[in-house]
DNA sequence: CCAATTGTTCAATAACTTTTGAACTAAGGA
DNA sequence: TCCTTAGTTCAAAAGTTATTGAACAATTGG
């Protein structure tokens, strides 16, 4: 967890709630949601925004409390803090992520992906 | 109804967020969650901010399909579209106001107001 | 060691959003 | 009619966020 996280206990409502007006992070929030359990790295978004761009939004996303950023080699595992968002803010996440899959203009990411099952 | 509001399908999560993710404007917008069916105006407000800028958030949530305005003589009749809402995303607005409610930090309106019974 | 891969940082710019005050409109009461 | 109340509009200024490209750093494979 190299960079800087905040606390769960500082994770604060208007900041995620605008971080998450935000049309690429909300795609971005979703795939993760879609994919829980599985870290992510940056490059699986590269069809959202340009590679700089990207890391302001990981950036934003990370520093907000919404999301994990771990750096394992070059690159970085991303993860959704559900836990600690759930903790936090009972039921926000889920309704937001329920009511983006309602919308079908909405940028998504990996929405044809394969399921590969073990 | 005299000023544009959106339809009910045309209300846009990420717009929403945004909207919400603003401290005045979600304190608004938890009042008039807490005084539901009472039409409110304007100068209930004028504790978080000046009369413009209160026109301006005001007409944001309205933009946004958040809240109805209605022209009563020269009063503005401010409702919460909690309906239209639910409709559109289940459950969202009650996790935002549940999580606003639970943050001592946040700006608030009428906190303190006697309630009159009928 | 070298090159490729992965992502960051920086500075610049563009694009928005918020806040302000002065001037305005429209309704209602004296 | 005149004054007050309630709120809007407008243009300017201030502040913030998003986007870009070029340069950089760190790790890994050959």
């Amino acid at each position: 967890m190299t960079l800087p996280h905040p606390a769960t206990d500082q994770i604060s409502l208007p900041i995620v709630l605008a971080v998450l007006g935000d049309p690429t992070r909300l795609a971005i929030v979703r795939y993760l949601a879609r994919k829980e359990g599985v870290p992510m790295n940056c490059s699986k978004f590269l069809d959202l925004a340009s590679k700089t761009n990207l890391s302001y939004h990981l950036a934003k996303l990370r520093e907000a409390g919404v999301t994990r950023s771990e750096a394992v080699g070059t690159s970085r595992l991303i993860t959704l803090r559900r836990d600690d968002l759930d903790r936090r803010f009972p039921g926000l996440l889920d309704s937001v992520i329920a009511a983006a899959d309602g919308d079908k203009d909405l940028p998504a990411v990996g929405v044809s992906e394969v399921e590969v099952s073990a």
